[in-house]
DNA sequence: ACATGCCGTTCAGCTTGTTGTCAGGAAACA
DNA sequence: TGTTTCCTGACAACAAGCTGAACGGCATGT
């Protein structure tokens, strides 16, 4: 399922997203109004939830206009505890459902599964890394569909290149991927996981920039 | 399809069995708990619209009294705007929608048409998994026409799998559909039912995924 | 009340896959 | 050519997972 976060509060926002991710559905989330303009104009989405506070304008009229032009993508709103008339305008704006915040990351799975019980279907968006789709959701990669199984470590280095594409992401920084922040490690282990990956993946999946790290193939 | 309406405000509930006649469906309203105890028992529904604010007791006990018994039928909650937790309770409590009240008739017809694409005779809710044809609706399994015999809790361990084909569940997601949310477990319970679940369906069915979790068996 | 059977949980010992390390070789660069 | 950096096969240690067995609870039937 796919779903459009709006939220400016950085804090919020990330626990938000990261649960939703945590129930392997794939989010956008932006903290501005246009960018929410663009992101759906460009993709649909199963489900959108909107902060009706937002920096560059108020979350009503967006709704509005979304609800004007025919989009029926269901739209739940967050709103602050001391803005109880908002909440009523919203959902005669044509929200499907509200939130207060704060508000408990078990109300947001609940709700979740609820919109995902309807919901139509917009699969995870597949990455396509030369001959490989990569579903960042599912944590699956395949080959002419044939899956590829991919241990832990080696899921968390890959989703790293396919979340930077085109970046050079050096061996410390892979590292703190792998350990976070504590152990520390002296070997060579890095280079051997790269090393598997090519085995399993293809060899130029993953390029290497001699003294500086590595980065995800580009052809 | 049958449909049972418990809903004690007349004005409401005349307007919602209308709704309901005019889409060929026949309904049965009842204002009261008892009166729907008595209603199920003698027929079978095929959808149960059930308000959670009723004069005679809360409608969350019935419903989870209900599922208790083993009864599927599916149930469409209706709250008013203020009973956020309800909704909430009522979907952990097996509920498999809401809606909120005052909702728009329209929205009716399309959780009604919703329900009757989904628990009707479409081909749908049979889903196959290998040599396995899984009921969801009815909650059973069979190879080649034969019921495999599920407990409780290996039914929704395996029903997780089914209905997300290709995603990773974690041991922690797993635990979360079978303690909702309350009860902390340490042992190795998890993995003594994905046994038994392997034994009963075989051992191709569940993958492991060692570090992240169990998948379903794609082949 | 007692016996019976089923189910869920726990434990212990076993099996298996992952992963960090190393070492020798290959490639890049000066 | 020498030096640095990186690659990769092998391997042992360990953690993760598997499963038979046993225990206790709950419900049902006698």
């Amino acid at each position: 399922m796919r779903v459009l976060l709006i939220e400016d509060d950085t804090v919020l926002g990330a626990a938000v997203r990261d649960q939703i991710k945590a129930e392997a559905h794939s989010v956008d989330w932006v903290t501005r109004l246009d960018e929410a303009g663009d992101h759906i104009a460009a993709a649909s989405y199963d489900l959108v939830l909107l902060d009706l506070m937002l920096p560059d304008g108020r979350g009503l009229p967006f709704l509005r206009e979304l609800r004007k032009h025919g989009d029926v993508t269901p739209v739940i709103i967050l709103t602050a505890l001391d803005q109880i008339s908002d909440r009523i305008d919203g959902l005669n704006a044509g929200a499907d459902d509200y939130m207060v915040k704060p508000f408990d990351l078990c109300e947001l799975s609940a709700r979740l599964a609820a919109v995902a019980r309807r919901y139509t279907g917009n699969p995870n968006p597949l990455v396509n890394i030369g001959d490989l789709e990569v579903d960042l959701a599912a944590r699956s990669v395949r080959r002419q569909g044939k899956l590829l199984p991919l241990t832990a470590r080696e899921w968390v280095l890959f989703e790293g290149f396919v979340q930077h594409p085109g970046q050079i992401l050096s061996k410390t920084q892979l590292e703190e991927r792998l350990y976070a922040f504590d152990t520390e490690i002296e070997s060579n282990t890095i280079e051997v996981h790269i090393s598997r990956l090519r085995k399993k993946l293809g060899r130029e999946k993953i390029d290497t920039v001699r003294g500086m790290g590595y980065r995800l193939g580009e052809a």
